[in-house]
DNA sequence: CGCCGACTTGACATTAATCAAATGTAGTGG
DNA sequence: CCACTACATTTGATTAATGTCAAGTCGGCG
C-alpha cells in the first residue's frame, strides 16, 4: 500500500506526519456508496483493501462508469475543483478506505514538498489515464476496447504482486460493458470469442489469459488482422 | 486570463513573485507543435492567445484529440507524472503561450497556498473535464455529443466575454469528428440537420447557434423524443 | 482560370445495439 | 438435499446507427 499510495518514498520522520493526520478506516460493505455525486468534498480517500467503481450520471439519467479502483489507489480527486464529489464512488465487493482529511493534508504541503510532488504525479496519473480511456472510447473498435481493458486488468495486478494471468473481475459485465461503452451482450460475445479463439478461459467471473502477446497487440492496435 | 489562469485571488505580491518566474512568451504559429508526445517535462503553458489541439497516438498510430484548449487555460498537466508529456499539442492557429518552468513554480509552492490551492482546482477541473468526455464517448449518440460539443464551446466562450452564439470554429470537421468519436462525414451531416431542423446557422467555419434550450436539452440527454 | 484541400452528399456496408429467449448460478426455505 | 426464485449471463435473430466509399461542390489562392 504505502508502495503506491501518497507516502512513496518520504522519509520515517514525514511518514510520522502523514499518518498522524489519516483519519479513521471506513468500511464499505458491497454496494454501498463512499460518496455520491455532489456530497461535500472533505476527504481523499485511499483503498486499502477491495474494489471500486466510480461512475457519473447526466440529467439524462445517462450513467457512464469512469473508473475501477483497487488497493493503493486514489478516490475523490475530482472533487477538489468544486469542494463536491462530481460522481458516485461504489464499492464492488466488502472494501475498506482510509480517510485522508485534504484539508490537513494541504497544511502538510507547505513543509513536505516531497509528499506534495508525489501527490501532483498522482493526479498527472490520474489525467493520463483518463486520457488513455478517451483514445479507447472514441477510436477502438469493440475487441480492441475489450483487450485493452484486460491487459490494464493484468498490469495493475501485477504490480499489486498478484498473478497477471488468473485473477477474478470484480465487476459484473453490465459494469465492463458500461466502462468501455459497450453493451452486457456484446461483453458477453467478446468473452466466448476470445474463449473460442484460445485467448483466454473464463468461469464466471474468473479469468485465466492465455495469449497476452496478442491481446496486447489487440489492445494497441497493432494486431495482424485476421 | 488573469481571471481564468493560476494567478487567480492572489494578492499583489503574490502576484509579482508568479509574475516573476513566468517565463518567456512564444509564439506558436498555426499548424505547429508545441510540444510532442515524449518530449521532456519542463513547463507548463498558459494560452495566451489562440487555440490549440491536444492529442494521443496509441502504438497502432489511431489518434485520439484529447482536448481544445483556448485562452487562459493551462497545458501540459499531464506531464507532470513521468516528466515526459504524454500527448502532442498543435496550434489551430497562430496562438501564443508564457512558459511556466514548473520546477520554479512549484517553489513557490510552499509559500503561497492559494496559489497551490488553486492549481491543484485546476488539475481537478481537467480531471472532472476529461470525465464528461467519458460520458460523452461511451453514453451518448452522435447528435448528442454533437451538441454537448457546441454547448460547451459556447459556455467557454461565454466566459471569456465573446458571444456565446456566433463564434468560429477554429478546428476542422475533422478534428470535431476524431474528438467526438465520430467521422468527418458525420460531423458534416450532423450540420446539416442541425441548420435543416432550425437549431444554427453555419456558414463554412462560422457558427450562430439559434436554439440553446434545444441544443442543452440535447447535450444532456433530456431532449423529448421528436 | 484552374487547382487543391475542405467539406457535403448519396449509396451501401458494417458494427454493435436491441429484442427475445434460453441457460446458468446463487441463494432460500422446505 | 432439493425445488424454487431471482438475477446474471449467454446466445440468436434482427435492426438501427454510424462508418466507409465514392462522387460531387465550394471557397481560397496562386
Amino acid at each position: 500500500m504505502h508502495q503506491l499510495c501518497l507516502p512513496m518514498g518520504l522519509e520515517e520522520n514525514d511518514m510520522d506526519r502523514l499518518d498522524q493526520i489519516i483519519g479513521r478506516r471506513r468500511k464499505v460493505p458491497r454496494d454501498t456508496h463512499l460518496y455520491r455525486m455532489n456530497d461535500p468534498f472533505t476527504n481523499l480517500y485511499a483503498v486499502r483493501l477491495g474494489h471500486f467503481k466510480t461512475c457519473q450520471v447526466n440529467a439524462g439519467g445517462e450513467q457512464q462508469i469512469t473508473g475501477f479502483q483497487m488497493t493503493g489507489e486514489l478516490l475523490g480527486m475530482d472533487a477538489i475543483s468544486t469542494d463536491r464529489h462530481h460522481c458516485d464512488a461504489i464499492a464492488l465487493e466488502d472494501s475498506e478506505v482510509c480517510e485522508i482529511p485534504f484539508h490537513r493534508l494541504e497544511e502538510l504541503f507547505g513543509t513536505m514538498p516531497t509528499l506534495l510532488r508525489h501527490f501532483h504525479r498522482m493526479m498527472s496519473q490520474e489525467i493520463t489515464r483518463e486520457q488513455s480511456v478517451m483514445l479507447l472510447l472514441g477510436n477502438m473498435r469493440a475487441e480492441q476496447r475489450f483487450a485493452a481493458f484486460l491487459v490494464n486488468l493484468a498490469s495493475r495486478y501485477t504490480t499489486r504482486g498478484y498473478s497477471s494471468t488468473n485473477f477474478q473481475l470484480r465487476m459484473s459485465r453490465e459494469d465492463i460493458g458500461n466502462y468501455l461503452g459497450l453493451t452486457i451482450e456484446s461483453i458477453s460475445r467478446l468473452l466466448s470469442r476470445f474463449k473460442k479463439e484460445g485467448l483466454l478461459k473464463v468461469n464466471n467471473r474468473e479469468i485465466e489469459l492465455l495469449d497476452m502477446p496478442t491481446l496486447k497487440a489487440m489492445a494497441a492496435g497493432t494486431e495482424v488482422c485476421p
